[in-house]
DNA sequence: AGCCATCTCCAAAGCGCTTTGGATGACATT
DNA sequence: AATGTCATCCAAAGCGCTTTGGAGATGGCT
């Protein structure tokens, strides 16, 4: 039925030895015959199986990605299409594929260490590292090639990790809105375990300090960032007695709740209330067209997607080479969602 | 340095053969000696390895996905992360793994026939057809199982699909329009190629002709839907000489803009427009809490994608067996950004 | 002519698993 | 005692590839 080596040697009065090298570009074939072999190759389709050759090589030319059921809900998902855009068009260049493994919560580490006894990838992705993640210490144990799309704060082991400067980029947003007169500023951050939720909570939490200001617990609200969520913990804030003149949002999606809300009091956004959110620069979710909707914290996860998925590789390549790190730089957009604190407030 | 089966038996003293049937529930091994491998399967963190043993059964126990670069914007991305999310659901239930082959436009053909001949996957899941989507046919040829999300017009052979009622939906939410009285209907739809799309489209006709209206082509728009196209869109069309009084659009994310642009012209969601969405049932994305926040035509994607996994695992055990097809009915939940249609218009 | 280096090519082993076709011994049956 | 039946285990082939360690042929050199 499909061609294998065997029968395209056979039709080609070669060795198998000899089609197999033509084919992977070795230099001890005749350039005629290395034409040949690609011609044929070419017209029974042949392409080596893959299984086979993962078992000779002992590659899989494959990544993972393993991905807790609780991952459904937390900052993955939305951001999810354009990550793996992004490390697929890296990966793909250099003839990668990608797998997903689904597992139920609690179940990550049997899930790792059968990725790696079974030999199905030669490293995979972490996303979504919480603070003091514990699969950091279970893969450098393994000694599966694996790079972090973020850090995690606690781990002292080193590890190779591309991420955004959280904590500068909501500093730097927090000092805007010091600067236009604002103190009351809300932050509607992701889960609290998460690690990039800390890190933003600190730069926050830094920008009130270096001014001497202090900040309010109740202004500071964490959990998982859906579109409800940001409506929600606006709308109650709003109504409290001192209400915040300027809320910090942790994603896209949160903010438009956090619009959607301050629409619903009858207030206008950028006069009323000033917004600030990260932006994740997701295709199908641009902050506007030419002039953006929101100011934002921007910084583009397929991007880091790409930068991610080059790393691994090198890393698969060089296994015993320190790891790599990089640090991203989110970029302050400034667009109509911000403005100076109302007077008399 | 790993354990494999060579090493495990030795470890026993037991034959190859004996330990692999012992751990795949063979009945040609004494209960007592079974426990004995499992014993030491267990303590030796034994697995398989996936690629050897592909290679002697024939299943590869992984399902394979073809992103085509241009996806990355189109339907697919938003909606990427939960249907995901669905369709690893079901396949880890039954061990199988998914991958992800990213290639670049035109070039799918090329990656099905790969995925094909390397044998690395066991059967694809087809996304985001388009009308007389040529991978079907393609699909068909090569023998590989494969299930369609969606459906396209126009192709005769049969094939596997999951696919929503989208022309009876869109007929519906058209027809609750018309019956609140809006003749001014406008029809932000997705990119026309694409078959959601034209069924859609189909079924907002039907409801006109039904009732002897005609429709505008002023007020049909297709494009990709992100946020940005929706407010675009809606923006434009307000400002016609006779704007619409209701919109439907194709996707939560559209009619963000859509709600934003009409905020933005001074006017209120569901008093001066009135507006219906399609809504994925996305789990980030949910449309409102309690109360909806559009009138939409819900359809869970997350479920899809677990009907559609079943599905092809199904197909993959029996390839012999003639297409299966499955309609989901859209629901069509009330929220409150539909009203009557505003006196004097 | 003899020798060596260089090109080309090949046979066969090995990757780690499943599975076919027995082999062995214990026990029951004639 | 000879035969048949089970239960239990094993040796070896095979999946389709890469790669090691040569083998012939060719041509240039002394």
């Amino acid at each position: 039925m499909a061609m294998n080596l065997k029968k395209l040697s056979e039709e080609l009065g070669l060795s198998q030895t000899t089609v197999s090298r033509a084919l992977n570009g070795y230099p001890e074939v005749n350039e005629a015959t290395r034409q040949r072999v690609q011609l044929a190759a070419e017209k029974f389709n042949y392409r080596p199986n893959s299984r086979a050759k993962g078992l000779a090589t002992g590659r899989a030319m494959m990544v993972g990605h393993v991905i807790p059921a609780s991952t459904q809900h937390e900052m993955v998902n939305p951001v999810f299409g354009d990550f793996v855009g992004g490390a697929s068009e890296a990966l793909a260049r250099l003839g990668y594929d990608m797998m997903f493994t689904r597992v139920s919560e609690g179940d990550e580490e049997n899930a790792y260490r059968e990725l790696m006894a079974k030999r199905l990838v030669d490293g995979v992705i972490l996303q979504g590292p919480s603070i003091a993640d514990s699969r950091i210490a279970l893969l450098n144990d393994l000694g599966l090639p694996f790079v972090v799309h973020g850090r995690s704060s606690g781990v002292d082991a080193p590890y190779s990790w591309v991420d955004v400067n959280n904590k500068r980029s909501f500093q730097r947003a927090t000092e805007f809105l010091l600067d236009l007169g604002h103190t009351r500023i809300a932050l509607i951050n992701g889960l609290e375990r998460m690690d990039f939720a800390k890190r933003r909570r600190d730069g926050y939490r830094a920008a009130f300090e270096q001014r001497g200001f202090s900040v309010d617990p109740e202004l500071m609200r964490s959990a998982e960032m859906t579109e409800v969520y940001g409506h929600h913990e606006t709308r109650e804030m709003l109504r409290m007695d001192a209400p915040p003149t300027a809320i910090l949002a942790s994603s896209m999606i949160s903010a438009m709740g956090v619009r959607r809300a301050i629409e619903e009091e009858g207030l206008k956004m950028g006069r009323d209330v000033s917004v600030i959110t990260h932006d994740d620069d997701l295709s199908y979710l641009k902050n506007g067209q030419d002039v953006p909707i929101f100011t934002a914290t921007r910084s583009s996860v397929h991007h880091a997607g790409e930068v991610l998925a080059g790393m691994l590789i090198d890393l698969i390549a060089e296994p015993t080479c320190p790891p790599i790190t990089k640090m991203l730089e989110a970029e302050l957009v400034v667009g109509r969602s911000t403005g100076p604190v109302p007077k008399g407030q």
